[in-house]
DNA sequence: GCCGTTTTCGGCCCGACTGTTTTCAGTCG
């Protein structure tokens, strides 16, 4: 069983639980429980097979620990199954419309009996809800509009998606003369492969100015909210964007406070806590019996951790992940950036189901201010993208050759995304993959095979001596389609034992490994290539987001090949 | 349910906003 299926059961139980009015903080434990296992870059599976004591894992503790040993022996858990017979699941589709939460929907399943968020429109219809305690018409009419957004329900979006807005309203905003410093926080800003709601932290003095200018916004369709610091509003694509309007002497602990995440916000004001300090969206504040909160920083993020003694961390590490462990700025690792990639070894063109021609993703690759790309069409096995056979793959070389031979301080590497074949094996003899630069094993078919059948596969492929890296080891497509059931540990084993790489595909919708498992690459040695896996020149792009998602690993410049010349990353693969 | 060189019991981050409340509970992030 995976982490994160055990995970899921967790998070199914802390909603139950919530939902039954339990203790908020077994419920949290829990959520915190699911959590750990979402991060563990190690198999809980393997783990429990190996007798290892699971409680040494912070956030788990015995009883937690034998719930995983027995989702692991039996599949199933039986307090789980227990508490699904009082409450049936269905019901948790209510928790998902946005102001109603465990209290509430609680009171509409008791008095109400209604399990179905189509039971809840025809009672909202009839006006029953509003007759309850505790509610009213207001209430009613929010239940009613916000069962249409839980039925679409709520997807988060790419980031790069996030940024398209970010982008645009970042520039409004800024127009406006009451704006004296702006931030985007939230997980937004630490990178996130998605995103659900924007917030934007704004230092001014004249608040109402500010709002009235967001609300203006071309895209927001409905203000949710709005007070004297913050305010709420959705947009024509449903996305919820907030506001916080802050003074300057409190704009930096605003913005540590909304960047989070949750998780470490709460390790971070526990530790202010301990020091008879408290941290919030105002600032470090010094607590004492009777007396008047002292104000001892905000202005600026920096100061906040200062005053912990701590390092301000880059955001994508603020996960509660062990960041903490790093007490001073030196400790922290110095974090890939964009301008670090030098090469790109995975695009498409015209020869399969690129849009451009090889001159073309060379032009525009020089103007990105790479050094080398690496040509790699599909393989024949993919007809529908006009795979390459033996043949026409050496023609391409050819011209390859030919263009590099007109340039000047650039490479063009001889490459070719070759597919791993249903039964195994790769889709081109060896002999051909020899000749190239630049070998890239794929799974694009039988990606439903069973775990063993798909991890064998892959295996297979790291194991043929002219492989030079797996693409999109996962094969996952974010809120879209389901990783492979592989085995990644042992897919990254292999890898280890033959010497090859694993990529990090920067496709905003892929992003594959993640942020997890690209750490636990870096734990094993495993050299990362952060690819585009571009179809056309504006493909070229995304790089930016593989960066992201690589920095949320605690990747640095050397834990990733492309930061390198040819001949160096050549040396990090073994090959013949 | 987790955690602990002050604790094995009693804590567990903190504040804004809304609606239905006459003083606060619920929700959200």
């Amino acid at each position: 069983m995976e982490n994160r299926e055990i995970a899921a059961q967790f998070d199914k139980m802390a909603d139950l639980l919530e939902f039954q009015g339990a203790n908020p903080f077994r419920v949290r434990a829990y959520r915190n429980g699911s959590r750990r296992l979402q991060d563990l870059p190690d198999s809980i599976e393997s783990l429990v097979t190996q007798g290892e004591d699971l409680t040494k894992l912070d956030g788990i503790g015995k009883d937690l620990a034998e719930k995983i040993t027995q989702l692991v022996k039996t599949g199933t858990l039986q307090q789980l199954d227990e508490l699904l017979e009082q409450v049936p699941e269905s019901v948790l589709a209510l928790l998902r419309i946005p102001g109603l939460g465990p209290k509430k929907a609680a009171v509409i399943y008791k008095e109400l009996g209604i399990e179905s968020l189509a039971d809840l429109r025809t009672a909202c219809q009839e006006h029953k809800v509003r007759e309850l305690k505790g509610f009213g018409a207001k209430t009613e009419e929010g239940i009613l509009a916000g069962i249409d957004l839980a039925e679409r329900a709520g997807e988060r979006i790419y980031w790069a998606t996030a940024d398209e807005v970010v982008q645009r309203l970042r520039e409004y905003l800024s127009e406006s003369k009451a704006v004296k410093q702006l931030e985007v926080a939230g997980s937004y800003r630490r990178g996130r492969e998605t995103v659900g709601d924007l917030d934007f932290l704004v230092d001014a003095t004249d608040t109402a100015a500010v709002m009235d200018h967001f609300g203006a916004f071309s895209d927001v369709t409905d203000t949710i909210a709005r007070g004297d610091t913050k305010m709420s509003v959705r947009l024509a694509s449903g996305l919820q964007v907030d506001l916080r309007v802050v003074p300057t002497k409190s704009f930096g602990a605003a913005l540590q406070y909304f960047t989070g995440s949750k998780e470490h916000n709460v390790v971070l004001r526990g530790m202010a806590k301990d020091r008879g300090l408290k941290i919030n969206e105002w600032g470090v504040f010094r607590v004492a019996e009777g007396e008047e909160d002292e104000y001892l920083a905000g202005k600026t993020e920096a100061d906040v951790y200062k005053q912990m003694d701590l390092p301000c961390y880059p955001p994508e590490l603020r996960e509660n992940r062990g960041e903490f462990d790093y007490k001073k700025a030196k400790d922290i690792p110095k974090l890939i950036e964009l301008d670090d990639l030098v090469g790109d070894l995975h695009m498409h063109t015209t020869a399969s189901d690129g849009k451009q021609t090889i001159r073309e993703m060379v032009a525009a690759a020089q103007e990105r201010e790479l050094r080398y790309i690496a040509i790699t069409d599909h393989s024949k096995r993919v007809t529908m993208a006009g795979g390459l056979d033996s043949d026409r793959l050496r023609t391409q070389w050819d011209e390859v050759d030919r263009v590099n031979d007109e340039l000047d301080d650039f490479l063009v590497l001889k490459g070719i995304e070759c597919d791993i074949l249903e039964k195994g094996g790769m889709d081109l003899p060896d002999d051909v993959l020899a000749e190239a630069d630049w070998v890239i094993a794929s799974v694009h078919y039988g990606q439903n095979q069973e775990r063993q059948q798909i991890t064998d596969r892959i295996i297979g492929a790291l194991e043929n001596p002219w492989v030079s890296v797996v693409a999109h080891p996962t094969g996952r497509l974010i809120n879209k389609r389901e990783r492979y059931a592989v085995d990644l540990e042992a897919v990254m084993q292999a890898a280890v034992e033959n010497g090859k790489l694993l990529e990090l595909n920067a496709n905003p919708a892929r992003l594959d490994l993640d942020d997890v498992h690209c750490s636990r690459a870096k734990q094993l040695g495993i050299p990362i290539v952060i690819n585009s896996d571009a179809h056309s020149i504006g493909g070229l792009d995304v790089l930016r987001f593989g960066i992201k998602q690589a920095r949320r690993a605690g990747l640095t410049a050397k834990d990733v090949a492309n930061t390198r010349d040819w001949a160096k990353l050549k040396k990090l693969i073994r090959r013949g």
